[in-house]
DNA sequence: CTTTAGCACTCAAAGATGCGGAGTGCTAAA
DNA sequence: TTTAGCACTCCGCATCTTTGAGTGCTAAAG
């Protein structure tokens, strides 16, 4: 389908009135903000053209118009101009990055948080493994007679640990024992893969031991699932009643406690790399986004790890300035979690990025 | 003030039919509600007595009455009845907490969603430090030639860890001369007892090192200090607009966005043990909060931590209901926590509710 | 002294009415 | 193809009315 220049010009002055203004745009406003030099009656036919064409909407005859998701879609592929941040903005987020981010726990976290206050709309992040993950080290720490900690090494660098009680004493060459078991039955190994009856022949291979195999075993294939696991987070979401499409709570209340709480991932699209990818309205797929707009972008995180931040507003959404701010923070946080080139200079920064633990 | 056995009755029917209802209550209503035997007249002086008393208050002339702030208040601390929980009720909690409260980390974040789910009402969690947290031990782990773990123990048995990176290589034997350092170095003091001069000193006395004190012991740092910070969470926030007083957006805003990002806890009154606390309307110390009611409940975790768990919501709040499941939620919870008696029976469960780090 | 019945009064909420204005579609002329 | 003109539509807003729940007060009864 080929608009002519005018009609796309004009497509383009109702959709970014609209934004601004969440008013139906009437002809006249039309021409204003188009600069078109022809009369209004001559842009009414043209609204009528690209009404007929499905790109605009009328709420009630003698309306002004209204953008369609059509009409928007259009306007994101076709007529939308990149916006770029101006310094200031850039440098406050790289500042925030800088302070907040040192902790890679607190990503997720940080990273809805911040996005959500760029762009005065509900974000969430979420990260996700990019391959399975398995054990890559175990280490027990002797504590007490009878106490231990049990440290975890992942594949994707994460390491986590937990104290682990007896009910009875052990010695330090047991210990030892056992840690050189676990490191060699069960390294490398992804969650399917640790068998119960591995367990039982490493079990028997310890000769007694209460049970200390699977204890340990257990904290490991509890970290691996929680590593593996998708976790969201969500942020902001009280600001969608800023938005004039929300004013009503009955409008509110379902979005914002589907945001909260059942988010549901698995209705994302797939998301190609390094790409800001727009979801409008009745394209979504989750019947709770059918009247909403999703910005998406992806960040990557070392080599195993990936992230995803998410936007969500109502269609009318700004999306030439979230896309950009989107894409700029997504582009910041890979760069920052890019993997040391040769293994070393993290640690010549200052506030090493690494791969920490809560 | 001695209230009449009357007014006692008919100031608890205003209060329970309006926290039910939300609607204004009118002398007819209170009649059939509180029993009594007498005309709507006789209640209607009693309403204007207990109106001079400054417990009801009238939205406007020729409306029913609505409670003040002490009206609640005396009905909080004299007429309410204790609720029981249903046996299906204390179950379904028992529930949660067994599933979901295995880790730790998780209690803060559950315990809010759990109590929130519980009352319908937003809630919030905390836990802080009854006292100064130390360093117990460090452990460092070799990993390559150029990193190895650092793992803290700290006096509240918390473990957290990181993987430090370096600009150069470490042998076996320099790594375990590092560490011993740090285990008699930088043991046992709390946050402002490690200054720079001691710093320094160590520094000094390791030799080289590349600063590599520094590194760790500064990581020891961050994560006492994380560990005495307050953590808040807030959970359920968008419950409060399931409550007619919130049904406009003007009114929910503020408040929800207070909740959401700017709690402050300083403004927390001083709690007891092993009470409930009920904080109405104007007794708020918060701006934000003049208008609601705050429920108020702590739980231990172990003998160093502690944690208080907060509802908020209209001073139209169902009280007796709350403040039962809120008390059953924090016993449960200390229950849970409850230190082993003698230091080993822990493990002797399925799942222990121990120690564990993320 | 307390209680009651009766009555006039008040006020918010909800419906009815009317008007102004923004915006349209259509027609006929340029 | 564009334009001016005009009748028409319909929302939003303000005004007005009605309704009904609930009050306070008074005067009589217990």
């Amino acid at each position: 389908m080929e608009l002519s220049q005018r009609k796309r010009k004009i497509l383009r002055a109702v959709v970014e009135s609209y934004i601004e203004t969440a008013e139906p745009v009437g002809s006249k406003a039309v021409l204003e903000l188009a600069g078109l030099n022809v009369s209004s009656a001559t842009v009414r036919n043209e609204l009528a053209d690209l009404e007929d064409l499905g790109l605009l909407e009328q709420p009630h005859t003698s309306a002004g118009r209204v953008p369609s998701p059509l009409g928007y879609r259009i306007y994101v592929n076709e007529l939308m101009e990149e916006q770029k941040l101006s310094v200031q903005e850039t440098e406050r987020i790289n500042e925030a990055l800088r302070s907040k981010m040192a902790q890679l726990d607190k990503v997720i976290d940080e990273a809805g948080k911040l996005v959500s206050r760029m762009t005065h709309y509900p974000a969430f992040a979420l990260t996700a493994a990019k391959e399975r993950i398995t054990v890559k080290r175990f280490d027990l720490i002797m504590l007490e007679r009878s106490a231990f900690i049990a440290v975890v090494l992942a594949s994707n660098e994460a390491v986590r640990n937990k104290i682990i009680r007896l009910p009875a004493e052990l010695s330090e060459p047991q210990l030892q024992l056992l840690n050189a078991l676990l490191n060699t039955s069960f390294v490398n190994l992804t969650l399917n893969e640790i068998t119960p009856e591995l367990m039982r022949v490493a079990q028997h291979a310890a000769g007694e031991s209460y049970g200390l195999i699977s204890l340990v075993v257990s904290f490991a294939m509890d970290v691996l699932q929680d590593l593996e696991s998708q976790s969201v987070r969500t942020a902001g979401v009280t600001n969608l009643l800023d938005h004039p499409e929300y004013r009503s709570v009955d409008k509110a209340q379902p979005l914002m406690a589907y945001l909260s709480e059942d988010l549901d991932l698995t209705q994302l699209p797939a998301l190609q790399d390094e790409q800001v990818k727009i979801i409008i309205g009745p394209e979504n797929a989750a019947n709770e986004l059918k009247d909403t707009s999703v910005v998406l972008a992806s960040y990557d995180i070392g080599e195993n790890m990936r992230g995803i931040i998410g936007v969500v507003g109502p269609t009318r959404m700004d999306y030439a300035k979230v896309a950009a701010r989107l894409s700029y923070f997504t582009d910041s946080l890979t760069r920052m979690f890019g993997k040391p080139e040769n293994g070393l200079p993290a640690a010549q920064q200052k506030e090493e990025p690494d791969n920490g633990e809560e």
